[in-house]
DNA sequence: CAAAAATATATCGCGCACGATATAATATAA
DNA sequence: TTATATTATATCGTGCGCGATATATTTTTG
């Protein structure tokens, strides 16, 4: 009887979330050059999208992402014209990032991606639900990490 | 009644995933920083410790990468003398790529990490299992990719 | 009040991943 | 046999993600 190697690669289970992973930006990339967005611009927006206003720290705990990330992605944001970045008068250690109109609009041109991708996930309800839960689990156990 | 907005980040499927691979590489890097290996360093020795000889595609085809990647990535192997390239006698396209004694005497070093991260992701067994299954279904799904 | 701690952001260097492209070797077709 | 196609690997430039570190501002403590 052989032993369980707990060091084949068809053994772990990081590395088919990894390789998904991957697989998962290769997916969004021709969809995302069309906004000329990468995918991790894409989920910054997003998060615009939705609250409108948010300070730099905000944005890093949506995404789960440190400043050294997105210092420089949101500079590069706010040079193609799709947000505004200004400093807080409240609290001068705060940015104050925003949307500009161009920003805004761009939305309507993302709507369609998430239906185009889901398609090329080939799952049933039930599995993309149980999925959902359970990478929620694992990014929400030891949060600081 | 509100409608469901697909660009809502919680309503996102790839996102989680995503940030759960961001998340366990970074669960990693302490342990593999002692092997003197970056993750995908360590997912290609695990070929190596299975296959103990490789050509350059078929490290790609199992590891879901292509060689823009992995070149670079076995010459920092082969620096650090964890693997030995040859050119093939037989067909001169293929690299021979080939544990050293130094890269074999590594496995024993890295058989704990396994362990290790199992205990920081705080799933049942059942739930491993089914995101192992619903993982590996994606990633085979629309091979090409 | 001043000193110390905490907080928000910025910068640096490294190693991926990626699409695009190039090159050399081999296989196939005409 | 020569032209063409295929295959394996290599190279380039870009944008992350990361740990480490620095700086400016605000808050807390004494």
């Amino acid at each position: 009887m052989a032993e369980f190697d707990p060091l084949l690669l068809k053994n772990q289970l990081c590395f088919p979330t990894y390789a998904v992973s991957n697989k998962i930006l290769r997916m969004y990339k021709p969809f995302l050059d069309e906004l000329d967005l990468t995918y991790t611009q894409y989920i910054c927006m997003m998060v615009m999208w939705e609250k409108k206003e948010v300070n730099e720290k905000e944005l890093c705990d949506s995404l789960y992402l440190k400043t050294n990330t997105l210092t420089p992605l949101i500079k590069r944001l706010e040079e193609k014209n799709y947000i505004k970045i200004t400093k807080s008068k409240v609290d001068k250690r705060n940015l104050v990032i925003s949307l500009t109109d161009e920003g805004l609009n761009l939305r309507s041109k993302a709507i369609n991606i998430p239906g185009c991708i889901k398609e090329e996930f080939n799952l049933t309800n039930e599995e993309a639900m149980f999925l959902y839960k359970i990478l929620y689990k694992i990014l929400n156990y030891n949060k600081e990490d």
